[in-house]
DNA sequence: CGCGAACTTGAGGCGTGTCAACCCCTGTGG
DNA sequence: CCACAGGGGTTGACACGCCTCAAGTTCGCG
């Protein structure tokens, strides 16, 4: 009812810059030289816009123009088939590309939420795609994008398939510390982001299933919860839950 | 031990055209303009190779150098982590491409079986890149089938996570019969190419309860079954069971 | 300070996994 | 042409992991 009243709906016409950006070791135009990146900055408008906690990036059905890279904060991606149905397939945090999966149908197949206030770049994908033409490199990166998220999703795919739930919860947690490490965060603890039931909707559990579990592996010395807080005291341990039969 | 010692190893160094494919309109190329794949045939050294059932077209860990367009035969992509843990991530037919997830480390995370005795089209990374700056319209239906897999993953993780084995089994089935409609084939009948226990693997669940479940449908009166021939006799209701409650 | 949302923990039920026996189909060799 | 072997598939009995339901606690926010 405050301010939100006056935050435009769309995307704020500010430039943003990707060679003044502290994520461009990380974001889309990884390993492009001082030139390129001078070359994308003068001909890619990217807009920039916020997302409060709670508000919702995009919908699923909307129209894809743009693909969106996080600049700060932290987003969940759901998608929804039959009604009550659904399904987080991805929490993105900056440097991550968001709603690729639109790309295809030229409608976006995933609700896109932020989890905390939350910047986001706005790529639009047409100038994307004639960029890349233009600057081979950058062309490069998108497409190691698109196939790390495929990846990445095999990824989730092996555990929800074929994990059971401590399995999963102990891959999950590794995967965020290790991404979150990359980006300069402490590697052995964390503040969640997301709740116990969004944990388990991206893990295929329910969410008292994902509480037990941080439990008992708390009463086994591998990490303390407090809530949100995690530390992990026993890294070591912690990925032993996932071999199978540990010598 | 008798013709397969003959049969290279790799790529055959037969030039294979776009244009004169009967799945032009379903692979790579979809919506170029007739010039357009005359200068993709020009230019693109599309290399052909045949793979027997039961043999690999790549390993996990190959350095990906190209991808693979199926022309015919079936193919499951399985990814191993732990030893012992594997997931089926996809199966792939005609038109489909294979190989996507590789793009981004330079090596295969999947290992591609062929299911029946098979032919794929070799397309060389660097040179379908080249091409795509080129050719926009290649370029954007690279992104497209790039993207179609993220949202296929985003699918297989919806059932993974959030769906019982009935309901699994019942989108397995419409997703294929689907897929093959779109070929030319049946939509009532399927020929499985794939066993009870990879479509568990696919599924998330194990051999037994994939049988246990096509044999409830048979007895709800859905489709009949026999071994891998199956016929749909109530498409319907076959994907009532995907609805939560029906009226 | 107090309300509600998020989290934890417990008890019991259910769906799927496990283990095992049997059947069917195919291919092979006598 | 039949016997046999073997892999894939089916079916049953039972076990167990996770879900469901419910009560109680903690924390964050207005």
């Amino acid at each position: 009812m405050d301010e939100i009243v006056f935050r435009p709906l769309h995307t704020v016409a500010c430039k943003v810059r990707c060679s003044s950006c502290n994520l461009r070791e990380i974001c889309l135009p990884v390993g492009l030289t001082r030139e390129e990146m001078a070359h994308v900055d003068s001909i890619m408008v990217v807009g920039q816009r916020k997302v409060a906690r709670g508000e919702a990036l995009v919908h699923a059905g909307d129209r894809f123009d743009s693909v969106f890279a996080v600049r700060t904060g932290f987003f969940k991606s759901v998608i929804t088939s039959s009604p009550g149905r659904q399904q987080i397939t991805a929490f993105q945090t900056s440097g991550e590309l968001i709603g690729l999966g639109g790309i295809d149908t030229g409608r976006h197949e995933v609700d896109v939420v932020a989890l905390e206030d939350s910047q986001v770049c706005v790529i639009p994908y047409g100038e994307l795609e004639a960029l890349g033409r233009a600057v081979p490199s950058l062309q490069r990166q998108f497409h190691r994008h698109l196939s790390r998220e495929i990846a990445a999703d095999h990824e989730a795919m092996m555990q929800l398939g074929s994990m059971h739930a401590e399995e999963r919860v102990a891959a999950f947690l590794l995967n965020l510390v290790h991404r979150l490490e990359t980006r300069g965060f402490s590697s052995t603890s964390v503040l969640l982001r997301m709740s116990r039931d969004e944990i388990g909707s991206f893990l295929g559990l329910k969410l008292e299933t994902v509480s037990r579990t941080l439990s008992k592996f708390q009463t086994d010395g591998l990490l303390f919860v407090r809530q949100r807080q995690i530390q992990i005291t026993d890294p070591v341990g912690l990925k032993q839950v996932l071999e199978p039969a540990a010598a």
